[in-house]
DNA sequence: GGCAAATAGGATATAATTTATCCTTTTATG
DNA sequence: CATAAAAGGATAAATTATATCCTATTTGCC
């Protein structure tokens, strides 16, 4: 019932290059610095991410990370999904069928609602959305306390 | 990001309890044999349920397993916190502090938010819902399609 | 009392998964 | 051609989840 590391990681990487500069591309190891993620872990996942089109990645020299299409269009589902896999929430959601009890558990329809409410919730929660907020709450850290 | 075996063994297992005929006591290897449940890992989750009065035990030859309150006062979020510990969708939440970034990451608001949403989805589903349905399931297994 | 049937609980094994690293290769730049 | 970056395969290390075994305790019944 919890995000693994690798979401996790994968998500603040993806907010640190949402929130630098966009027209310079940054570099894993640095990523991996300011993330506080091990950095050979790190290219792993940066990996994943790339194959799934939400990191562009440029080898060589001068190479390094950028967003692979505009922040709006990354959905933390994608993100979390792009390094973890399809996201169920109990086992009897893999496929149909999975559970040979599906017709008659009321348990199921319970999972399948509280899925729907998490999946619905990451994907309409965009990288562009936690970007912004991060430029909030950098700006004014104490929000709700000022004079 | 997935219910331990655990939680849907312990779910399925009251389940099973609140609906059968609530004057008879029923026995574990019984409730294991009827959801297909690890008979012997059954007892140590039994004994669990039954730390937290969710069950009530009773040892000996006419021993067994019974509600250890009304149905309608057990949610699910107890059923599976009892077998599983707090549920928390990311380490940053296991307590206040455990991630410093806290103040300053928009993605931990996001976690306090999945969490709560799924947490309340969970407490506000008792076990007298789920057996209610149960029983609207089994009587018309094809609701929806009759004629 | 003694047997049988049930839960209790400690110890431990087994398996699966997650996390992380190492090493080699490929690509690009200056 | 040296250097800096990502790519990817193999593998190690650690953690957690799942499951079983064995012994003890409780209870009912003959």
């Amino acid at each position: 019932m919890e995000l693994s590391r690798r979401g996790d990681y994968a998500v603040r990487a993806m907010l640190d290059v949402a929130t630098r500069p966009a027209d310079r591309m940054t570099v894993t190891k640095e990523i991996a610095l300011r993330q506080d993620i091990p950095p050979i872990f790190l290219t792993k996942i940066v990996s994943s991410l790339s194959q799934a089109g939400l990191l562009r990645t440029y080898r060589g020299v001068a190479g390094g990370v950028a967003l692979g299409k505009p922040a709006d269009q990354i959905s933390l589902l994608q993100i979390i999904e792009a390094v973890d896999g399809p996201i169920y929430i109990n086992r009897c959601l893999i496929r149909r069928g999975e559970c040979d009890r599906d017709r008659t558990c009321p348990a199921h329809e319970l999972w399948v609602q509280a899925q729907g409410e998490l999946l619905g919730l990451l994907a309409n929660k965009s990288l562009a959305d936690l970007a912004r907020r991060a430029q909030e709450l950098q700006q004014a850290p104490m929000a709700g306390f000022a004079a």
